[in-house]
DNA sequence: GTCAATCATCTTGTATACAAGTGGCGGTGC
DNA sequence: GCACCGCCACTTGTATACAAGATGATTGAC
């Protein structure tokens, strides 16, 4: 633990940005001011401006100079290659140093699944994907490539934005998106009881698949 | 090219900086100093900052706060997850849009070629880790999917330190790597030449294979 | 002599003032 | 009425002063 501290605050705001972004409070299109970004984290400008530093390499954001801070479109035509290298990169997760599930995290996972039959239920489709960007950092616990883990990472945060733009729109049946979404856990939780992380990533990445399918069919091609 | 010229700027230094620590001009464990680094660049240690956060999120640096900036170290053990993942990566190039090489592109690879033979008569190895730099480039260029790209570029650098750090130990045949590596880029003239993107990637991920073997083999276990 | 505490000095991290740049608003000439 | 020019408010980018932190030397007590 070198972390300096002040580290910590750094990945705390790019992680809240992030998720901000990710959540359509800060909708594609939206202008981000530093100086109310900076007072709402309680720091100056310039610590501030790292996170967006950062979040403009990961392609979430855009500046330009005497304009403003913009956060970029979520459209899916541009945003197919991720889709494509995300369904590749899934399934190396299972072929490359995968870490067993032990019995802490399948109880872990059940609680998960537990959640998720609530959602089917009763959600929405900001608590849905509030809910999926947990089921994702989970999962992502199993990865043990650490370099594979962060691009999962980036470009999780990328693709995400999409399914709940269309959303929002009325374009996809929630209903039937929040079921596959449980019947895809149910299924890892099998996956996990066999010790299977081959068959674990195959199934997130036919799931990946798809779910890319049903939003192509929801986008206004 | 909404670029505010800021950001060339900062791509350049980033690029500059990167450069010097694959070449080993700033060797793993140095100390770099922010307001050197900012005199030689001519700018303010602010843009510079950006600059070195990058790098550190890129694995190349680490900031100790009170204490100083560092060159990671390149161990070959640290980064074997790096080589295993860029073997996957690299075979999907091929898969992923690749971009056939046209008659411009070929001529371009071909002048690559000859001076790869000039490097197995008279080459040192840092010379020849500036070619393999640019060898690395050019074949970026047919890489369709652009975060595929990114990844690759980011994972390279990480990884290709190594080579020349053993290399400056004088634990590798330098005669030996120079004549495999003109018989791989040859081999990659002929896939370019049957327009066979599949085999050019598999020719690239066999090559980065056996390099790894030989560091393995080179470095004290 | 040895140990410990304090201070000097260096580093990175932060806050703030200023420069560079953009866009809109209004005045002005016609 | 309309086109054009200049000014002004606002944003991001940069430079600089300052705070926080760490290391090593130095000085003092014992």
């Amino acid at each position: 633990m070198a972390e300096t501290g002040a580290r910590d605050r750094h990945e705390a705001i790019h992680h809240e940005l992030r998720r901000r972004i990710c959540l359509l409070d800060y909708p594609p299109g939206m202008k981000l001011s530093e100086t109310e970004l900076a007072e709402d984290f309680g720091v100056s400008r310039t610590p501030l401006r790292r996170a967006l530093a950062r979040l403009e390499d990961e392609g979430l954001l855009q500046s330009q100079h005497g304009v403003g801070t913009f956060v970029t479109d979520a459209s899916l035509a541009e945003l197919e290659q991720v889709y494509q290298l995300r369904l590749e990169l899934v399934e190396l997760t299972g072929r490359l140093d995968p870490i067993p599930a032990d019995a802490a995290y399948r109880a872990r996972f059940d609680a998960l699944l537990q959640r998720s039959a609530d959602i089917v239920d009763r959600g929405t489709a900001r608590v849905f994907t509030e809910f999926d960007i947990e089921v994702f950092q989970t999962l992502l616990d199993l990865i043990g490539n650490q370099p594979l883990r962060q691009v999962q990472e980036r470009l999780y945060y990328q693709t995400k934005r999409i399914w709940l733009t269309l959303a929002m729109q009325a374009k996809l049946d929630l209903q039937e998106e929040f079921r596959i979404f449980h019947h895809e856990l149910e299924a890892i939780s099998l996956a996990l009881d066999a010790q299977d992380p081959a068959a674990l990533a195959q199934l997130q990445r036919a799931h990946i698949s798809m779910s890319f399918k049903r939003l192509q069919q929801a986008s206004p091609s």
